[in-house]
DNA sequence: ACAATTAATGACCGCCAGTCAGTTTGTCAA
DNA sequence: TTGACAAACTGACTGGCGGTCATTAATTGT
């Protein structure tokens, strides 16, 4: 069984290493531009060898993106154990994002091209699957934060929590998971208007759904 | 100059004519499915052709984009037009944009990918440049409305109007032009749960902008 | 009628995702 | 140790697409 163990280990890793060069190659090049051949140099494989760990190469950029989502995830997880005020969770989750998308660039553009990547990918895709499953979580963690604002009188009662979770998070029509905040080829001076306008996103927000 | 002329005609007619091929292929094929000897053949047209009127790919898409632009804004035209107050033009533009969705589903897809388009496309390419002209007219016509409420009194003064107008139409910030809500290859179920959060969107903000 | 200019064509090129027959490496029983 | 079997790996190859360009067809002006 050991043998059978080890081997296990080995594959895990191997998928590791691809998905590392994957990731390399991606933000020095962008996904559009990066081929299959590029990420097997980096990774010191073959190109067919690519194929034996990930179906598609839409299926190495869902890995990719499944990475970002745990950050994310484990992002607020720290958030939600702290003892702070359900509003200052929000702000946190605000601000820690924001944080997110200077240092972790490749991790943020992974979770923007999602959109591209997951829709032209075999339903029953394994990593599919665990990416919808990924922003399950995240979608509950946000629920469970109002909710507890609620409870805890912070929040007004009659807030929708499962749609203030979808506007801030959630890959159709989430403000901080689609919003462009990085240099695209094209109009780099946007970049801070964008982030403006989610912090006034924020702001109105929260205006409106805490207690007065 | 009667010739010259009646051939500015024509090309320009063949130009339409190539983007109403593009937008049917696209529709049913799909943007990525869909290859240049397809929207020849549609246009009945050799795929040379095509590359005279339009220099890449791209700009079909973008051709057809800037289409959906001028609907947009021609909706929002008659919107101003009304007599109605600054609150009521917002709620009709959600509405009007709601009926867009399931009437122009192609034009809506067209927005949706803009993103993509947009940011693999030269700088100096004119259409281009005529969707970027055209979106700052959209994003004036919604700073028109808020600041006009304003001016009335139904909106609160320190609203921030050009952060308003991003977070409901920008292509990096945009709720109306960034959320899917249109079935894609996966999770056809969740688009009433997307419509129903950009409802509570306009919802929200509403509540937070209008004077009290 | 005949250049000259403009429009249209489709065979062709380079590139890349994805495949697969063949090779190497690893496992295990005898 | 050996040999047979399996698993992992390889890279040449294929098909298909975006984009090009030499050639052909049509139009205009003289």
């Amino acid at each position: 069984m050991s043998i059978l163990e080890r081997k296990e280990r080995e594959k895990e890793y191997r998928r590791r290493t691809i998905i590392d060069a994957a990731e390399k190659v991606f933000f020095s090049k962008g996904f559009e531009v990066a081929t299959m051949q590029d990420i097997a140099n980096e990774a010191d494989l073959s190109k067919g060898t690519l194929y034996l760990y990930f179906k598609t190469k839409n299926e190495v950029c869902l890995a990719i993106y499944l990475r970002s989502l745990k950050i994310i995830s484990s992002y607020l997880e720290k958030i939600i154990e702290e003892k702070d005020d359900a509003i200052e969770k929000i702000l946190n989750f605000y601000k820690v994002f924001n944080l997110f998308i200077g240092e972790q660039p490749a991790y943020y553009m992974a979770i923007l091209n999602y959109r591209q990547h997951g829709t032209h990918c075999s339903e029953d895709s394994k990593i599919l699957k665990a990416c919808i499953q990924q922003n399950a979580v995240i979608n509950s963690q946000l629920i469970n934060i109002i909710e507890e604002g609620k409870t805890r009188g912070s929040i007004k009662d009659d807030v929708e929590s499962a749609n203030i979770s979808r506007l801030i998070w959630n890959n159709r029509t989430g403000i901080l998971s689609n919003s462009v905040l990085i240099e695209t080829d094209i109009a780099s001076e946007t970049i801070q208007q964008g982030k403006d306008a989610i912090r006034y996103f924020f702001k109105l927000m929260i205006e409106a759904i805490r207690s007065k």
